[in-house]
DNA sequence: GTCTATATGGGGATAGAC
DNA sequence: GTCTATCCCCATATAGAC
C-alpha cells in the first residue's frame, strides 16, 4: 500500500468500476475500459477471461462482505439493529459510490449477473425483515404490511441521490454522512411508527 | 379501440417497452424488438428513424403528461398535495410497470436519453419540494433537511418492488394498489413528522 | 505480463424491390 | 408499409510475437 504504480489488473478493475457506474454494463465496452485504464485490450481476457468476469471480480474485490459477516455476529434489539443497518449501508454507499451505482443498476435490470449481487446482499435485507418483524411483535413498531415496511426502509436508504437526474432537483448544501444517517434513522423509525421512548 | 390488429408501428413500441424494461436500452437490440413485435427489422428505421427515437416515442406515447398537467391546475394544502402525489405516482407505476422500470433505469444510469424523462417528471418533484417546504413553514411537518426529506418521499414511492431481486425477499401476498397507497401515505407522513391532526 | 494483429460475430441502418 | 439483401462498423475474444 505504498505509492507504487498499480498493476494493469487493478487499473482495469478501477476503470471498469467507474465506467459501469456511469454507463452501465452493456453501455460500456472493454475497449473503453482499457483506454481508461491505460492498458491493452487483450489484458481483459488474460487477467479475467472476459468482460462478464470483470464484473464478478469487481464484487470480489470491493464488496464489503467481511463487514456484513461481522454484523451478523452481533446481538441487537430491533431498534438498534434497524439503526445499525441504516448507518452501515449509508456509510458503505458513501465510501464507494461507484459500486453502489452498479448495484442500483442491477436491481432494476434483470441481468445474467444479478446473482453476484443477490448472494452477497440478500442476507442483510432478510435480517432487516426479521428485525422489523420482531420489533413489531415486541411493540416497538406499529405498521401494516411487513413486506411493505421492509420496502420503505430499503427505499429510504437506497434511493440514489448522487445521480445527475436527482441532483438537479436538490438545492441545499449536501449534508455530512453522519447527518444523513441521523435524518434517515429518524425518518424511518418515525415512519415505522416507533413508540417514542428512546429515538 | 376495437379488436383490430395493431399496426406494426404500435407493435414495435410495445415490444420495445417490454424489452427495454427487462434488459435495458443497451441490452436490447432492434432485431430482438422486431422479433418480439413480429415485424421486419427495417421498420424501425422507417417508422421511427432509429433505436434512439423508439425510446423517445415510448414516452410520447405512454407517459401520462396530461394527467400531470391537470394535477398542476389544482389548488391544495401541503398534506393533501403530498398524499395526492403519492397516490398518483403509485397508481401510474402500477398501471404501466414497464414504463416505470425504464424510468427507474434512466435514473441510475447517466444516458444521452435522460432529458426525455427529466423534461416530463422534474416539474412534479419540484412541486413536491415546494409542498414540503410550505408544509414545514406552516407547522404541518417537522423534519431537518428539505432536500433529504424530498429524497425520502421519492425513495418510499419509487423504490421498485416488481423486480426480481426485490421480489425474492418478499413473503406476503401482494397488497392491493389502494392498500399500498394508504400504507405509503402513512409511512411518509409519519416520517416527515406530521403533527397528528387529520391523517 | 504485455503487446500487435486478426478472427468472427452482432450491432444499427438503408437501398431498392414489391 | 413492408420485405430482402447488404453495408459498414464496432463488439468481444484470442493467437502468437516479444
Amino acid at each position: 500500500m505504498t505509492h507504487t504504480e498499480l498493476d494493469a489488473k487493478m487499473r482495469i478493475l478501477l476503470a471498469a468500476k467507474k465506467l459501469f457506474a456511469d454507463q452501465g454494463f452493456d453501455g460500456t465496452s472493454v475497449r473503453q475500459i482499457c483506454d481508461e485504464a491505460g492498458a491493452n485490450v487483450a489484458l481483459v481476457s488474460y487477467h479475467f477471461g472476459g468482460k462478464e468476469n470483470v464484473f464478478a471480480a469487481l464484487f470480489d474485490q470491493f464488496f464489503p462482505s467481511e463487514r456484513i459477516d461481522e454484523f451478523f455476529k452481533q446481538q441487537m434489539s430491533p431498534v438498534e439493529g434497524v439503526k445499525l443497518i441504516i448507518a452501515e449501508v449509508i456509510r458503505f454507499r458513501k465510501s464507494d459510490p461507484e459500486l453502489a451505482k452498479i448495484t442500483d443498476q442491477e436491481v432494476v435490470t434483470r441481468s445474467p449477473r444479478t446473482h453476484h449481487l443477490k448472494r452477497r446482499i440478500l442476507p442483510l435485507w432478510t435480517k432487516l425483515r426479521g428485525l422489523l418483524e420482531e420489533g413489531r411483535e415486541r411493540g416497538d413498531f406499529r405498521f401494516g404490511s411487513l413486506d411493505q415496511g421492509l420496502l420503505f426502509v430499503m427505499g429510504s436508504v437506497l434511493f440514489p441521490k448522487n445521480v445527475h437526474m436527482v441532483e438537479s432537483i436538490l438545492q441545499e448544501e449536501p449534508l455530512s454522512v453522519d447527518a444523513i444517517i441521523e435524518e434517515t434513522q429518524i425518518f424511518v423509525l418515525r415512519g415505522l411508527g416507533m413508540v417514542e421512548s428512546d429515538k
